[in-house]
DNA sequence: AATGAATGAGAATTCATTCAT
DNA sequence: CATGAATGAATTCTCATTCAT
């Protein structure tokens, strides 16, 4: 996987010192019960109790609550970030990078569908400040996605559409799986929303052209 | 308009009693507050204050304000609501009936943005038993719209697609005006977005069929 | 029954007016609804219900909802009002008066269950010219019993005892049958408990001249 | 006194750590305050400032108010308990445990007015369960003194009476004294009081082999 | 005489945050 | 580094009382 865009369970670098062991410890665990119950809803206790360290400890790592939400997010952006999609472009083209969008949204939202709930549900309990930051990073994502899609027209493989409105399709198809979880989860696995995901963003759009190109893309992105 | 699904900006019959009016007027002002600044922001004495009132007499009408929440939830879904979508595919037939919804749903979602934002922020606020109860709503209006989907399929108008995820993606363009307005609001106009709607939910997957039923719908709807 | 006490079920001449009639009924509502849940915990609302009237009424008849308890008390002293006792010793003797007491007081506490209760619970909740008043009546309770007692240690029928106390004994004996209902309730009628108060509260303090005229007494007051 | 029943004013071991001690502070001062003013009249406040902590504080060591109170009527039963009563009668015969029991419990009365007041107050002001454990408690103080009742008679020291009724005559003489304080307060002193306990609950009801014995354990208590 | 909508003071309870140890 | 006792501002909710009708 040379071309990737990102890994959905990237063993990421430890953190080295204990300070920042102990920063991560803190947000991963306030992610898990403010996607659980709701940032309101969860107490600093209850975040302390659940490492288990002392309330006082948190707020030696963070100044406030509100400040913890925020490192609580742009963890979460982070893990959604794609990053080098120019990169794959060239490397894989545009169409076959359009495609592991889509899978690899879908396996975010399927591993991370607590956190996208969270950042729908408490995105506003951030101060102002914090919250024009997030939905700053939510635009660079949707940015990346659209020239993706600007590419694959400019190449002829998919009929013209609006590429701006189009890449916030392909992100909130992803969402949705984490959002509307309680209708699907009975009636589809994680995988076939993923393939299903195709069908609804991709092959409806395609050109003849487009069609040729996919079915080598399928064959080579199988691997 | 005597096949409508439902209207906007419908002119309900004013409630008859005194009390009647009250209650629809604490609703409003806490869906305005709530949606504005989140459930657990707003106190009882600011939607009282907003109105304004006593704070003791919002509890003559409500329960608690977990039970004002519900009520605010019911008021909204009770707007979405696609009441006669069988009755409106017999009449029209179920090509024109979806465009209509797409339309319809789009126009709700800009009428009503803070209520669709309320209504992702703070679901998981209720109670259980409550939130329950908003989800079935919310399931069956995606079971309308499958169900329309369903008929369009069958008479060979659109192309074979999963119609239960399809049914939510229809719900969510709509939803993502309200949601994503921040990234949308400075490019489109709403009836932009939703013009758009059908050139991503509906034309791509028309069978020749289906694109030649398409062109009557839209002399006809269009009057 | 010519030279009794009192009557337990005393058919007071009704109230005349209608307004006295009303007064009456919020005061036995009251009663009834303070003993059962306390005077905090029962609101205006709950007694004006129960009448059913509205709400501002009760205050058209009592100043405000201390008042009203000082009425309730009032009503329930009344009821245990021992008038006639010197003009009942004289009649029928003291011992065959001590008798009846007992056999009143026990009645009284009988039908009257929740108004003891009530009285032990919340004399300390009246404003505290209302409680000293409250408490005036009682010692006037315990003087005509204590009154009784010396005469039958004055003709001898008694042990010489602390009368002033064993007033209190008689008053207490009867209260106990109300106040630990709930230990008694399932294993005694309130029958034999009357019985056995005269076995711990007369026989064991008469003299043999008392007990002589016990004897007379027991055939005379079971007819 | 190595057969005590218990002791008075034990000097119970100081609690050890700094959270119990804060516990029993908190009883205390709300036992205090409690049965001065009612558990109603009686805020959370009051009791923190009189302490002084702050309001928060009492919430960290009682659930809510109604568990305050609870703990506060087990802190008084728990004075009252009479441990040892078989393993009394065993040691100075039931009748010598009869008069300990009411030098006991009139000595409690004395020391602990306030707390008998406030069970008969607010009792029903406990959550019905707590309410039931409570008077569980109590009525296993009753049975303690009826085994006693019941050894005397059996030895022959007293006439045959109803050892059940009686045994709530003991307790109730002494709450008596607490009840009835504002009528006894300024002409008994209470040793007077415990004093003519004796004599309307033992004396009367000694047979002649009781009244031999009871000579001798006058003798022998009283050293 | 009667109503019941409306008020607002006041109580219980929670929890983010501080700070002495 | 780490703790957890302590604080007190803020919030929900109740209910006695008033008053226009």
């Amino acid at each position: 996987m040379s071309h990737s865009l990102a890994t959905v369970d990237e063993t990421t670098t430890e953190p080295q010192t204990v300070a920042e062991r102990r920063r991560a410890q803190i947000v991963e665990t306030a992610i898990r019960l403010f996607s659980e119950n709701g940032y309101f809803q969860t107490t600093t206790e209850d975040i302390a109790n659940a490492i288990p360290v002392s309330k006082g400890l948190v707020y030696k790592y963070f100044k406030d609550k509100n400040d913890l939400l925020y490192y609580c997010m742009q963890y979460v952006l982070d893990k959604y970030k794609l990053d080098d999609v120019p990169h794959c472009i060239s490397r894989i083209g545009p169409l076959a990078t359009l495609v592991k969008i889509i899978k690899l949204q879908c396996a975010l939202a399927k591993e991370h569908a607590p956190e996208v709930v969270l950042a729908y549900r408490s995105t506003a309990d951030l101060s102002s400040d914090l919250a024009r930051e997030i939905k700053l990073l939510e635009s660079k994502i949707a940015r990346m996605i659209r020239q993706c899609l600007d590419a694959c027209m400019h190449q002829g493989y998919i009929k013209p559409i609006n590429t701006d409105i189009m890449a916030y399709q392909y992100i909130m198809y992803a969402h949705t799986w984490a959002l509307k979880n309680w209708a699907f989860r009975d009636r589809y696995s994680a995988e076939e929303y993923a393939a299903e995901g195709e069908s609804i963003l991709l092959t409806p759009f395609l050109t003849s052209t487009g069609e040729a190109e996919y079915e080598k893309c399928k064959r080579r992105v199988d691997i």
